[in-house]
DNA sequence: CGAGTAGCTTTCAATTCGAAAGTGACTAGG
DNA sequence: CCTAGTCACTTTCGAATTGAAAGCTACTCG
């Protein structure tokens, strides 16, 4: 991922997208922050095992581009945690739509407990 | 994206999709296949400009999941095009909330002119 | 023969990744 | 006061990946 927010390779909403959260860490925070989690320690904790530089950067990628917020929840140490905004919170569909695809055509994926992340989380007997 | 396919971080349906198509080019030429697209100069062509390499690289990585099928379309010189299979062609949705995604959030960004890739192409008036 | 096209592969410097160690700001215990 | 521990990062550095560009193979056409 380039470090330069604000470069775009199109105007095509795909291509745009994938400049955002096109790589293989950051949706697994954004899925990890649907689930609930919110503060560094809760991201190491899933099973991905993201790497602690790679976190805080795809967090700093985030907010830059408004994805998340970062609220403070307590002053003494400072600490704070990381809330998903609309835009951020935007992407369930994107994420439903991968966790059905995968479901759908990769044998062993976990079928998420009813409601990975929102809407249409309902059949998911194999169509192909 | 690891070489190694086969290997996944977890069995979460998003962290398996990730582990194949999760990078900056994969969805952009899965994008061209949907917009009928076929063969190596094609993909090319896109504004985006995939490099050679990546694009063979890609290719490959596409057709050793069964996302793609390479077809010969003559003998000689031996050239072939490439067609989405079912598990390839089921990343539509995918693609689809992608875009919604990017036309509701991203100021700027193309709006397909309906049928980007299949079903429910129609509202696109900002909801955030 | 020489030029052109299509589809890759190779090369190589630069960027990015990721494992691991280090840092800063605390809190709690002895 | 000293030591240990936690949380949230940052830094380091070798390995892997990226991407620009050049090269290669197999043709066709004039």
């Amino acid at each position: 991922m380039p470090e330069t927010p604000g470069f775009d390779r199109s105007n095509c909403p795909i291509a745009v997208t994938l400049d955002l959260v096109g790589d293989r860490w950051t949706l697994i925070v954004v899925r990890d922050l649907f689930r609930g989690q919110k503060r560094f320690g809760d991201f190491l904790r899933s099973p991905e095992r993201i790497p602690t530089n790679i976190l805080a950067d795809r967090l700093k990628r985030l907010e830059a581009h408004g994805l998340i917020r970062k609220v403070a929840y307590q002053q003494r140490p400072p600490r704070h945690e990381y809330h998903l905004t609309e835009k951020g919170a935007g992407l369930a569909p994107v994420i439903d739509e991968m966790c059905r695809w995968a479901n759908t055509f990769v044998p062993g994926t976990l079928v998420p407990p009813r409601r990975a992340s929102s809407r249409l989380a309902d059949r998911s007997e194999p169509q192909a």
